[in-house]
DNA sequence: GTTAGACTTGTTATACCATAACAAAATCAG
DNA sequence: CTGATTTTGTTATGGTATAACAAGTCTAAC
């Protein structure tokens, strides 16, 4: 994940929070303090954080310690689309496309942990169609690739070297 | 899924079960009796089986009745191909192309929780295509589409008539 | 047939993930 | 201010999964 490391990750941040605020503003939603430093937390990194980590982090700041706290927050974030829920990881990333409605597809780095969210449009076509082939109608959909990012798959050939 | 019910499930378990000895003697795997029960028990229908379902049912017959027990037999079976695990349920469902190697991609009902084991090829091949774009190597795929089968939605149907 | 090694199962304990239910506090609209 | 609504606190519990070590079983070589 090169172009992905290379960042300056404070404007990940600053413009996850900065569309968080515009979002629930408009949504007539409350970002309160909990909601708004539990999507900071998640935003800390490229890595999906489970939520007794983020309850961890909470707690040391003087949050509520207890379970319930964590999940409502999530809750309110998963509703907002400002986090998905990484199914297979049991944990929760930020969404940088929260402002567009979108379906969340992950590349998972299996070495680094670091997800990738893309999108890919013509693959959510050929799903509906598959689905409606089978009398199925499509609602939701779990998109979860894992393998090796380009750093990892670098580091690899480096130590062959 | 009306093709799907309409059909003699014994001929499912049967076939998935011939096929599991087939493979496990071919590659020197032991099908144990509670692996194999296991098995037996995950293909009583279409529809996935939690871990601690499972060892309730192999808990009444007899077998040891702690959670290692169910999950060695699932951890077994997965690794032979048998089963797959639905991640977003947390839930296992017999595998009918375990002699074939493949990807797992499923529909799964959110009304009568049948899940249908789909193979697309396609999708395969675009998923790896868009991986590669972002420097990734693919290595497992999780597919796991929901909403209403062709069944689910005639009844919706009817019910509005 | 005995024995050593590998594999499988038994057993206890624990960690991790998530929600129910009800009480208290804060916020908001009228 | 006041009543309604939303949010947070608190306690308890349920659901999912693994660690660690002991005991039993199978297999193959001797
Ligand atoms: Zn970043
Ligand atoms: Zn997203
Ligand atoms: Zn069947
Ligand atoms: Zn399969």
């Amino acid at each position: 994940m090169s172009e992905e490391n290379a960042h300056n990750h404070n404007d990940c941040i600053d413009t996850a929070l900065a569309t968080a605020e515009t979002l629930c503003l408009a949504q007539g939603q409350r970002l309160t303090k909990v909601r708004r430093r539990a999507l900071e937390l998640i935003w800390e990194s490229h890595r999906p954080l489970g939520a007794y980590q983020l309850l961890a982090k909470l707690a040391e700041e003087g949050f509520n310690s207890a379970p319930p706290t964590v999940y409502r927050a999530l809750d309110f974030l998963l509703n907002a689309g400002l986090i998905h829920k990484v199914e297979s990881m049991n944990a929760y990333l930020g969404c940088a496309h929260a402002d567009k409605e979108h379906k969340g597809y992950f590349l998972i780095c299996d070495e680094c942990h670091n997800v990738m969210e893309f999108d890919y449009q013509d693959i959510h076509a050929s799903l509906v169609a598959k689905a409606a082939q089978h009398g199925f109608e499509l609602r939701s959909e779990t998109i979860e690739l894992t393998g090796l990012c380009a750093d990892c798959r670098g580091m690899a050939a480096e130590v062959r070297a």
